[in-house]
DNA sequence: AATAGCCGCGAACATTCGTTCGCGGAGGCG
DNA sequence: CGCCTCCGCGAACGAATGTTCGCGGCTATT
């Protein structure tokens, strides 16, 4: 983080002040105003200077056309609604995920910090229901991030659907001589032997989260 | 919802975009341009109808003084950003967090839904190093919420501050005869045995969240 | 037909606002 | 001291932008 003046964090904050309460970015005269500078070319200085440093980036004549960044050029809206397409380990099946996430009834979203989902595309979320995953940190109650996926290499951990017994659930899985094996991570629950044919691979697991409560 | 012509979801529609991609409004002539509209008075007539509709908010005399709201006047869905504030369990200390979350140096911070931490007041984040509670679902790398509190019940997770080492970890507290006991959530880890003059609390356990990559 | 309301058009007007320019002080350096 | 850079000041210019106004077409109502 390349070090700021007194006047540029005064500005940065301002900046972030103004737009978290108005939506939208000050003119150069509203942080004159605010930050109690003297002259806009001050402000215009600053900003340029705080442009350089990588906090922000400014569009040229164009009025309030400044976009706040992190320290290292990435945007600081780093967030993603990723939808919540139900649960998982649950009796019902799960809608598909096509390529379009958002089709039919997306019931919730949640929003996270681009790095929970960085590098995927198309994420989607399952609330999990059960303990079957608890020793690899998956406990009950947790959202996971999945990628939509139809292979998987030995030992990841994917959501699968079962044909056979028409529900979807949340395993590590290992191909054996004629059969798949969907190993929970919990060593009191047995793993799953399926048949290849009865297996369908919906997602891979990304990352999860742990709402409170 | 009321109902809106086709130029102005359309104009809706732009709007959105436009500040999905830039992060600041539209001007009306940016609106026009973007719109296939011919006249800017158009633009301006359809924005007083958005906003008697309540779509959005003007500033009068303001450039891109545009805010879209909800349908019901609400601003964007329910998150929060929370401050992190440092690692946990690594050599250094972190900052006391006072009321004020936001006062020095915030190196970060996670947007997550209101679920996370609903309920909790003055919500902090940090960083785990180390595995001593991977028994407890958390695991190195992830990021914890917690609330400030100086006291807790036995058995709860919380981040203390141990005077004589001159760091902070995250364990379970147990108050025994004349010590207290930081119970680590992993078989391989001893408890860590203290004084009580020397472990300040410094937060509660809320829940966490695991970045992938 | 007459009237009124809704919507659109084009142009002009008045601010707002980003940018530029000259000037000057403070501090570092040879 | 002379010279440079960094930083600030004030004013002015010109582009960007919100607002207004008169006009006209369309439709529904009376």
């Amino acid at each position: 983080m390349p070090e700021l003046s007194v006047k540029q964090s005064k500005i940065m904050e301002f900046i972030r002040g103004f737009i978290d309460e108005k939506d939208y970015p000050p003119s150069i005269r509203d942080i004159q105003a605010g930050c109690g500078i003297s002259s806009t070319s001050v402000v215009d200085y600053n900003l340029r200077r705080l442009e350089e440093k990588g906090m922000l980036r400014r569009d040229r004549e164009i009025s309030r056309g400044i976009e706040l960044l992190d320290g290292d050029g990435r945007r600081r809206r780093g967030t993603v609604e990723v939808p919540v397409l139900g649960a998982i380990a649950a009796g019902q099946p799960i809608p598909v995920p096509t390529s379009d996430r958002w089709s039919s009834d997306v019931e919730d979203t949640v929003t996270v910090t681009e790095e929970m989902v960085r590098g995927h595309e198309n994420v989607f979320a399952l609330r999990v229901k059960g303990t079957s995953m608890v020793e690899d940190l998956i406990d009950d109650g947790d959202i996971v991030f999945l990628e939509p996926a139809s292979t998987a290499d030995d030992g990841e951990k994917v959501a699968v659907w079962l044909e056979d017994r028409e529900e979807v659930t949340l395993k590590r899985l290992y191909r054996e001589a004629d059969r798949i094996r969907l190993q929970p991570a919990n060593a009191s629950m047995p793993p799953i032997y399926a048949d290849p044919g009865d297996v369908r691979i919906q997602g891979r697991f990304i990352s999860s989260i742990r709402p409170s409560g």
